[in-house]
DNA sequence: GGTCTGCTAGACTGGCCAGTCTAGTTGTCT
DNA sequence: AGACAACTAGACTGGCCAGTCTAGCAGACC
């Protein structure tokens, strides 16, 4: 064999920790991944170095790219709305959520970088097309960043708690987009 | 003696979930309680009792009034922002969300008594008292409830996400909380 | 053929902890 | 005084679990 089993330990903690969180056994994540406990820490030196390699691939799959392709500023920001949403909303996003949320205080270096690599640098990449935009004079002159940061709220804010809290709504992800993506666009018409 | 301890083990119990989450064990809720384990039992029945009391209180601690004596429609959304954004953004409120999110899985219906007793009932009045500004002809006619969770979105959105995330941001709470009202007036200006 | 490395199953240690039990104390009510 | 209810300290059981250890297997490389 000489397989290097390090690759399906990580996907089967992944699921794991998504699942029961932190709380998830190590015995647990070798069954699922098919491989003997000391497989697991051959390769990872702790159960905590092992959750910090999940959380970092967790938050670094939450970011969802902003296309500048799109000329249409509407447009643009539909699609990016309508990723993001599925990105922190979808099964995966609240469960990274619940997983990592409760974790931090015992790891606040990780906990930033991963807060920079995916929220923090999305706000600067949706700050750079905002002020574009605004040079543009298709957005009122403002403060692009803080534009970027009330965006981000309103696509993800409350509709993450109630997900957080098994709370459903009914209402459709493209209309739902559509109307929050108009709201701000009207706070922000010239 | 003999006076009823159940208050104290309570507090105790708060004070210890807010700070190490469900992972407090009952030996050191009693201790900070300064009271026999056995007296903690004496008054739930296990410790996930324990923690939904506690969890119930915690939700409805978060709850802010929206004053409506104001008449002024701004003036009343300042102080109904700052105050929400004081509860919410507060180290408690950080705190019972760290705590209360990862045991939603294992509480469902709880959680869902949660969401409506705390933010559920929020946007219900703040619709209402939205509702009422548009009748008034002092904001568009539009969807009061989904104005609603727009406000408090932008209120606390990406923000909680920060102090989650041990980010730390620099801004004036009054300032900020200025700076999202009036961005929800312009979107919602009539 | 020998050795090295990645791997296996499964037993084991030591620690933590929910919940129970014992045996007794203090105060209250009648 | 006698009964009862709230409480105490602390020992104990049984379970879970991180991390280690043993002994051995399988393919790779020389």
């Amino acid at each position: 064999m000489t397989v290097l089993h390090r690759e399906r330990v990580l996907r089967a903690a992944t699921t794991s920790f998504l699942a029961h969180g932190y709380r998830s056994s190590v015995d647990e994540i070798a069954r699922r991944a098919r491989v003997a406990k000391q497989t697991v820490y051959q390769h990872f030196t702790s159960k905590d170095e092992l959750f910090k390699e999940v959380a970092r691939e967790l938050a670094a799959r939450v970011f969802s790219e902003l296309e500048s392709s799109s000329a249409d500023l509407r447009e643009g920001l539909l699609r990016f709305g309508l990723a993001y949403r599925q990105r922190t909303l979808g099964a995966e996003g609240i469960g990274a959520f619940r997983t990592l949320v409760p974790e931090v205080p015992r790891f606040k270096a990780l906990a930033r970088t991963m807060y920079a690599s995916s929220a923090g640098e999305m706000v600067r990449r949706l700050a750079e097309r905002l002020a574009a935009a605004m040079d543009a004079g298709e957005l009122r002159r403002d403060d692009a960043r803080f534009a970027a940061e009330m965006l981000l709220s309103m696509l993800a804010g409350l509709d993450r708690i109630k997900r957080l809290f098994a709370v459903d709504d009914a209402e459709g992800e493209a209309k739902r987009t559509a109307r929050i993506v108009d709201t701000f666009l009207r706070a922000y018409a010239t």
